[in-house]
DNA sequence: TGTATTTTGGTACTAAAGTATGAATAGGTT
DNA sequence: AACCTATTCATACTTTAGTACCAAAATACA
């Protein structure tokens, strides 16, 4: 079922119970049979309820859309100078690739791989790729 | 203001509020000038309003206290068959340690440290200590 | 068109990392 | 005592990693 159409339904059967629930108490009211303050206080455990569930239910969807959690720092790249092909090498160091390695999967030689990973060691201020891969992840600048 | 007492004082309030609405509605539905659904209305929609807030209370506390999100798998350690050094040496590779930084940290030989992350290498089946990290990571035996 | 940046790659090293093998020691188990 | 495992260390090597320096293209940009 579609989130939208699982929301309308619920709101629709909440609304009806609501309605049912006016009803009720209205008609409760002039029979003496039963206690006015029982019928109010049971209506009340009910809609308590209510509110509970729909508070649960609307913090759920919120919860699933405000999901967004490795989020790129696109800013940090530019101000630490970082180039496009710069970035590539080091999400391939990340996943735990050699030199060699990822100059095969970026076709060029693991010269230019050299190279690439020289100027990000100076620019992310590590010694080793194990230290550059705990920097990209501390600031942002890999998924 | 400590946890206990703030729960207590919120609940105390909450039932407060209660019986002050229930003797709002006896009192109203005695007076001709307000009409009896319309006071309820007011006091479902009070109702639903406390159950919200009500059940996001309860689920903050909740989500305290169900927070241990790292914990490490000691049985694949065991199964893996990795020693307790061998745990620390790789818990400091993750650290991005050199084997000789690891071996001052240790108070041993950068020979033995070669030995422990060899031996780690076979158990993990991977042939670089950026892939061991991640392999630690992926099983959970580090933090 | 000229200039700056990026990307590429080479050479020549130095420094780490990783492998293979063997061996001594300490602690716990049977 | 005999046995096993964990820990330690060494030697000798091979392989990667990393640095320094230089330089040619390619690309972007004004």
């Amino acid at each position: 079922m579609s989130p939208l159409l699982k929301t309308v339904l619920r709101f629709g059967l909440i609304i009806l119970a609501l309605l049912i629930l006016f009803q009720l108490t209205n008609a409760s009211l002039f029979i003496p049979s039963i206690s006015a303050d029982f019928v109010i206080g049971i209506a009340a455990i009910i809609l308590i309820a209510l509110g509970v569930y729909l508070g649960k239910a609307v913090r759920k969807e919120k919860v699933v859309e405000v999901k967004p959690s490795s989020v790129i720092d696109e800013e940090r790249i530019l101000s630490l100078g970082i180039s496009p092909r710069e970035l590539e090498v080091l999400q391939l160091i990340s996943e735990g690739l050699s030199n060699q390695e990822i100059g095969e999967k970026l076709f060029v030689s693991e010269s230019t791989i050299k190279t690439h990973i020289s100027n990000l060691f100076v620019k992310l201020d590590v010694k080793r790729r194990t230290q550059a891969v705990i920097r990209a992840n501390e600031w942002r600048i890999i998924p």
